[in-house]
DNA sequence: AAGTAAACGAGACGGTACGTCCTGTCTTTAG
DNA sequence: CTAAAGACAGGACGTACCGTCTCGTTTACTT
C-alpha cells in the first residue's frame, strides 16, 4: 500500500507524479487488456516509471488496483436517500449494478474478488477495506432508522443478502434486469425481514 | 476438454490411467498448494505424465479442475427432500456451505469462479456447466411443487437470491453460521416471495 | 560448459543449431560491442534463442566466450616448425601477437584473462584449459629437442618468460613491434637460457 | 579523479574526511569482497557517505581504486639498490611478487589490469599512470649505469621482459617461487641482454 | 551577523540486466 | 499414434545496480 504513515525525515521524497501515473496506468490497462494480461512490467512501462518504483510502494498489481478503485468507489456508489425504503433499496441496487458492470472501479472490484480466491493476501485486502460494504451498510441503516427493518437486524447478514444476489448475477455476466425487477427485489428483501 | 468424440482407428489408444492420474493430481495439488501455485508442468510431474499429454486433452488448468470437480459435485450436493420447504431449504443451505468450505470440489468451484473474473473462457466454462445451479434449481422446484413458492417464480432470480448470499459469505471466508441461522435464512427467502 | 559427458536416454536432444547460433553471436558481439557491453540477454536475443537455452548449457558469458575461442585458437596458433630455433621462436612470437591483436579468439582470450582477475571461476576456467599454453609449450619443446635449450628447462617458467612479455605488451595496447624485434627477442630468450 | 584544478570561490569546501573514508572503504572492500562484488552504492554506505559525493569526485570504482592504490604503491615497491645487478634485479622481482600477491595495492593493481581489458577508460588510466613501471624502470636504469646492461637498452622492451613473466605468473595464481628462482631469473635477464 | 552557494547524507527516480520460472510447442525414443 | 522426457523460443518475475535527481542540512566564504 502506498499510504505512508510517518514521514521519513530524509532523502528524496516520493514522487506524487509517479504515483498518479501508476494508478492511471492500472486503471486504463484493466479496461483495455483485462486483469490477467496486466503485468508489473507492463504497468511500469505504461506509466513511464521504473519497475522498482512500482514495487517500492505496492507489492502486487492487486494492491495497486485496490488503491485505484478505492479512490473512485465511494463517490460512485453514493446513493442519495430516496423517499421511502423500497425506493431507496431499489435505487441502491441499480447503482450497484451500474457500478459493477460499467465503472472502471467496479471492474477492478470484480477482478479483485476473483483474485482473492487464489491469493489470501488479496482476500485480506478486500476484507479489510471492502469497497461495497460501506454503501450497503448505509442504505440498510437508513431502512432501520425509518422503522422498515427491525432494530435487531444483523448488519453482516443483511449486507450479504442484499449484495450477494447482485454480485452473483454480475459475476456471471447475467443480462441486465429492468428497473421494475429491482423494485420487486427490494420489496422481497424487506418482506423477508419483516418481524 | 477430455471428451473424445469418435475413437481413432489406429495407433496407441489414449491412456485412461494417465487421465485419472492428472485428475487426481489436480485435486490434491489444489488443496495442498492452492490454485495460483499450480502449474501445468507441476501437474504433469505430479501425475507422472508428460506435459504434452496434459495439453492434448485439456487446454488449461481451469479445464482440468472443472472436470475434476464436476465428477464429485453432483454427488456431494445431493440434498434429500425434507418434510417441509423451510427445512428443505435450510438443509440445502447447510449442504451448500459445507460443500463450498470443506469439499475438494467446492474449493475447486471457488477457484474457478475467481478465475472466471480474469478469463472469459473460464467464465463460459462455468456458465455452460455450473456445478451448483442444478442442485439449487431442484430444491426451489420442490418448494414450488409444494405450493410454498408461487408458480410464477422466476427460476434464475430465485437461484441468485438463494445462492448469492451464501456464495457472498463463503467467498469472503466469513465465519460459519449456526443451524438456526440457516433455518431463519430459509424462512426469509420464502417470506419475501409469498403472495 | 556445453560438453555433455553422458548421453541422456530420453527427451528432445540438444539443438546444435542453437549452440552454433550462441557461439557465433558471442563471437560477433565481442568485436562489435566489447566484453562489458555483452549481456546474457543480449546474446540470447542476437542468437534468436531463449535465455533459458543459454543458461542450460553455459553458466556465464565467460564460459561461452571460452568455448567459442577454444574452437578457433588451436588452429590459429599453429606455428609450423622453422629451420632453426631462433626463427622458430620469432615466428611463434609474431603469430601470437597477431592472434592476440587481430583474431576474434585472441580478443576473447584477452577479455577472459581480464575477467579472471575479478572472478575465480573464470580464473579456474582458463587455467584448466589455457588457449595459449599448448602452442608455447610445443615451440619450446622443439627447441629443447634441437638441443638449443637445456633438457633441464622448466617448462612452466619457460612459457612464462616467453609468453609473459608478449602478453604484457598486448594487454597494454603497446604499438606493434617489427619482425627484427621479435628475432632479437627470440635470441635473447635463448641466450638467457644457454649453458 | 579527485584532483580539483581551480578552487571555487564560494560554497562549502570538499570534505577531506569524506574523501579518506571512500578511499579506505574501497581498499578494505576489495580485500573482503573482491572487485566484482564492490558497488558504488556499497562503497558509499561503507564509507558513510552519500552516493552523489562519490560520483562528484570519481566517475567509477576503477578510478577510486586507482587513486587508493597509487598512494601506497610507490612506497611498497621501493627496492633499495643492492650490491650488484643480479642481486638488485632478483630483489626487485621478489618485491614485485610480494606486492602483487599480498598487498592491498597490489590486488587493486591486478583488478585494474583486468578491468582495463573490458573498459578503454581504465586502460587509459593505468597506461597514463602505471603503478609498476616507474619502479621497474629505476632498477633497470641502475643496471645500465653499472654497465651490466648496454646503454642502448630499449627501456620499454626491457620493462616488458622483466615484468611480463612475473605478471603472467601472478595473474594466473601460479605457486610462489623460491629466492633462488628469482636469482636465476635475474641472471637469465642479464645474460639475454649481454651484447 | 546575515547572506550566498556549494557540498553534505539520504534515498527515490527511470532504466536495464540479472538468473529463475512457466508457457505452449516441438522433437526425440519407446510401446 | 500416444506415451514420457525434456529442449525449444519467449516473456514476466522480483532483485540489484546504474547514474541522476531532489530533499533538508551543514559549512565555509563573502559582504
Amino acid at each position: 500500500m502506498s499510504t505512508a504513515g510517518e514521514t521519513p525525515a530524509t532523502g528524496r521524497p516520493r514522487s506524487e507524479t509517479a504515483r498518479q501515473a501508476v494508478l492511471h496506468a492500472v486503471d486504463n490497462m484493466l479496461v483495455e487488456q483485462g486483469y490477467a494480461a496486466m503485468t508489473m512490467k507492463g504497468i511500469a512501462e505504461r506509466a513511464g516509471v521504473g519497475k522498482q518504483t512500482v514495487y517500492r510502494w505496492w507489492s502486487s498489481k492487486a494492491e495497486i488496483l485496490h488503491e485505484a478503485a478505492t479512490l473512485d468507489a465511494s463517490h460512485e456508489l453514493a446513493s442519495p436517500a430516496a423517499a421511502d425504503s423500497p425506493s431507496d433499496l431499489a435505487a441502491y441496487a441499480e447503482t450497484l449494478v451500474t457500478f459493477l458492470t460499467t465503472s472502471h472501479a467496479g471492474l477492478a472490484y470484480r477482478a479483485l474478488v476473483g483474485e482473492a480466491q487464489h491469493d489470501p493476501k488479496v482476500a485480506e485486502l478486500i476484507s479489510a477495506s471492502d469497497l461495497v460494504k460501506p454503501s450497503a451498510r448505509a442504505v440498510i441503516q437508513r431502512a432501520v432508522e425509518r422503522g422498515d427493518l427491525p432494530a435487531s437486524t444483523d448488519m453482516e447478514d443483511a449486507i450479504a443478502e442484499l449484495v450477494g444476489p447482485i454480485l452473483y448475477l454480475v459475476l456471471r455476466n447475467a443480462p441486465a434486469r429492468s428497473r421494475g425487477h429491482w423494485r420487486r427485489y427490494a420489496q422481497r428483501f424487506l418482506d423477508g425481514r419483516r418481524s
